[in-house]
DNA sequence: GAATAATATGACGAAACGTCAAAAAATGTC
DNA sequence: GACATTTTTTGACGTTTCGTCATATTATTC
């Protein structure tokens, strides 16, 4: 149950020879993995098919992974740094507290769009059989990322409440606030993805239904500037275009 | 790839005897399961342990469903036959479109909080990876099922259209507002999947989340009545009790 | 350069899936 | 009721995959 190198890499500060080294090999073991999924789907994902890809030994990547279900976890913890990134750069913007937070909402679905396969990882670690053989320190790493990217969402709606474009009367619901988008966001990837035919180019019929009904929440807690009084069309463009110019690219490219 | 048995059971109008035990072997072998997945989770479903439990042999099992994933779906089939009786009585609700349409939250709610397990074995068949070995007939089962019950709520919308509690502009919406509270829900009901440890006596703080959010979302597209100018925890408690006594009952025993 | 520690290997046992030839039961025919 | 034919049931079998562990290999230390 335990895995002797993740253990010695995460108490790393000045990675030695060494250490790079196993955890260059520990990047590329995910990656073989990530691209078995993405290629052939989870079902053809097996742990002798990722020794054997990665040339190494299978015991080799038990090493490092203490389950297949370990692994894919990783991969999802990957993926969560991920959206991390892009929530970061909604936060950076320019703009109204409720555009940075729409911006959120914007970069999910686009990274949902990009890579789905991702989103079907985490979708697999979430249901509990899987969960059950996650080792405890992966399971704890994910949960810490979850917290982190859940806290810059909240960080957003606290700003709102404090210059005003939030009631304070909300003051007791930032985490009801979060916990809506964040649910109405989860939900509609996932039926989005039982749905997968209608991936017209560009993003996909579900992202403008969720792009609408996010605006209809927020103008629902009367968060300021309302979206029934913007050109709401307009600005999921401009943000879409300032933050996320490359993955837009990509998406137009890969239709 | 094809169970024979479906195959007959699926054209039957009036049973004879020997159908008539086909059927209720297949009961008794789908209520076998599920005992198991409650008892001991989706990990412990096997196709041998049901067998034995049924005192059946394997190929016989196979006979009623063509793979452990077919079997899993057809208690999805099930859960949404039972999601389908609670909507219809949501529908039935003496009360204001507004009304019945918040009483089929209420009600999909309480069905999740009650048969957690139910949820988590229709999030297993969204799983892409599971869903392909699913046999085909019981894919368009499903989906003619979730159909049928998507209709219910959007009639409830179209009601309110038709009434003047929903403004006439939002006419060719009707699949966004459903999509919308959908997708809330369903993501709030798989985010609190993950988080099991909240279950407190009665409904989880989950749910009262999820019962404001609602309530928000719908006051955003100005569905009259409006939930701030309404008793909103009465209003729930009232259509708990109103149409879903029994379940509640049952909440209340088992914590 | 030898002793010791760390790491890698792949053969192995266990569990589960789904199949299929043969056995058993049911049905039809005289 | 006896025999022939069809249907259904059975469980042994082949296959895949998991995760382990004794052994072999490599690295490190003295």
């Amino acid at each position: 149950m335990v895995c002797p190198v993740t253990k010695i890499i995460s108490a790393i500060k000045q990675p030695t020879r060494k250490q790079r080294e196993l955890l260059q090999r520990e990047e590329l073991i995910m990656d073989t993995a990530q691209a078995m999924v993405y290629e052939h789907g989870y079902g053809h994902l097996s742990m002798d098919r990722v020794a054997e890809a990665t040339e190494y030994s299978k015991g080799t990547i038990y090493n490092h992974f203490s389950s297949k279900e370990d692994l894919v976890c990783s991969l999802c913890c990957r993926s969560i740094k991920n959206l991390i990134d892009i929530f970061e750069r909604a936060y950076q913007y320019e703009g109204s507290t409720r555009e940075r937070y729409s911006a959120i909402g914007i970069g999910y679905s686009l990274y949902n769009q990009l890579h789905a396969m991702d989103a079907q990882n985490i979708q697999t670690v979430k249901n509990n059989a899987v969960r059950e053989k996650v080792s405890e320190e992966k399971l704890v790493e994910m949960e810490s990322l979850e917290h982190n990217i859940n806290k810059i969402a909240q960080s957003i709606v606290q700003e709102a409440i404090d210059c005003g474009d939030l009631d304070k009367k909300h003051q007791d619901n930032v985490g009801t606030i979060v916990f809506g988008c964040w649910s109405m966001h989860y939900g509609a990837m996932l039926l989005d993805q039982s749905d997968m035919p209608l991936n017209k180019l560009g993003f996909s019929p579900v992202v403008n239904m969720l792009w609408e009904n996010s605006n209809i929440y927020l103008d629902g807690y009367q968060w300021q500037p309302l979206s029934k009084d913007t050109d709401s069309k307009k600005l999921f463009n401009e943000i879409s275009s300032a933050l996320f110019d490359d993955e837009i690219a990509l998406l137009k490219q890969s239709s």
